[in-house]
DNA sequence: AAACCGTGGGC
DNA sequence: TGCCCAAGGTT
């Protein structure tokens, strides 16, 4: 049920949206539900202007599921470059596999289905059933949940982890026409990426700031739990990295000694290159030499 | 279910 | 400068 201040709120967001989105090749009409998986995957803890080269690279190379399923996971890691999680390259190339096995190379329509392939998990699945086929999804990312905790629900950021309460909130926000809904879903995510940002919003421009209840509290600071960031100097993922990235700077194995080069501690060095050949973004090869994945 | 998984830019 | 954050997923 819509009720009339949803109503109000979703026109102004994509009267908004029609206007001011902006123009990303993942976007365009004739983008296939490939590119938008591939963005979507690619997106995920990602910003878009890191993304957009690498994005554009991949589909010249790739341009459908079956021609990445065609190639060696290494060069999917090689190619993802310094996005970030390797993983994701892995898990997109095993998704690709699976596409092209099982799904006639196609990317499925059924957002079971998508949810079903390997990297992708509810956000990605709801996302890609949206932008690539316009389906009314509900779809709820970090952009989603800060928008509406500020705006329906008054608070600065949303909780630690996404609830029921706020995924009903998102579903009750979703037009229940079909072209509508897929609007929304994509005005939502861009207002919370250039308007309603978590660091410095920019209230004054904001198409929505006479519906914000966020705004008609008084802008209260976050007063949930203090939130931990993630360590980087000296951890395994700095590591791990450091590591990756020799292996992707050249296509012949690399000796033992060189990757030592790369990191110093040769009791974490050790145990990361065996967390990145479990986790398969490395191969052991003859004679002490390491490369990615054949 | 808390912890882990990369990287770089903005403030 | 250091800290926070960016279209999350997996275990």
């Amino acid at each position: 049920m819509t009720s009339a201040v949803e109503e109000q709120l979703q026109s102004e967001v994509l009267d908004w949206f029609s206007r001011a989105a902006r123009d990303l090749p993942w976007r365009a009409a004739d983008c296939s539900p490939w590119g938008v998986l591939v963005s979507e995957i690619m997106l995920q803890q990602t910003p878009v202007v890191r993304v957009l080269p690498v994005w554009r690279e991949w589909l010249a190379r790739w341009p459908s599921p079956g021609d990445l399923a065609a190639e060696s996971s290494g060069e999917a890691v090689r190619a993802w470059g310094r996005l970030g999680y390797p993983r994701r390259a892995l898990r997109l190339h095993a998704a690709a596999t699976v596409i092209a096995q099982d799904h006639d190379g196609h990317v499925p329509r059924d957002p079971v289905e998508l949810r079903a392939l390997p990297g992708i998990g509810e956000y990605t699945a709801a996302a890609v059933s949206a932008f690539a086929f316009g389906d009314p999804a509900t779809v709820v990312d970090t952009n989603v949940r800060r928008v509406l905790a500020r705006a329906r629900s008054g608070k600065a950021l949303p909780a630690m982890s996404l609830n029921r309460a706020e995924m009903r909130l998102a579903h009750e926000n979703v037009p229940a026409d079909r072209e509508r809904a897929a609007a929304w879903n994509a005005g939502v995510m861009e207002l919370g990426a250039i308007i309603c940002k978590a660091r410095s919003p920019v209230c004054d421009v904001c198409p929505i700031r006479s519906h914000c209840a966020w705004r008609a509290a008084g802008y209260p600071p976050y007063d949930g739990p203090p939130r931990k960031g993630q360590a980087w100097d000296g951890t395994d993922r700095q590591c791990r990295g450091a590591l990756l990235q020799v292996l992707r700077s050249r296509d012949e194995p690399i000796p033992a000694e060189q990757l030592a080069l790369a990191w110093a501690d040769a009791e974490q060095r050790e145990r990361c290159v065996a967390s990145l050949v479990a986790d398969q973004l490395l191969q052991e090869a003859p004679a002490g030499h390491y490369r990615l994945p054949g």
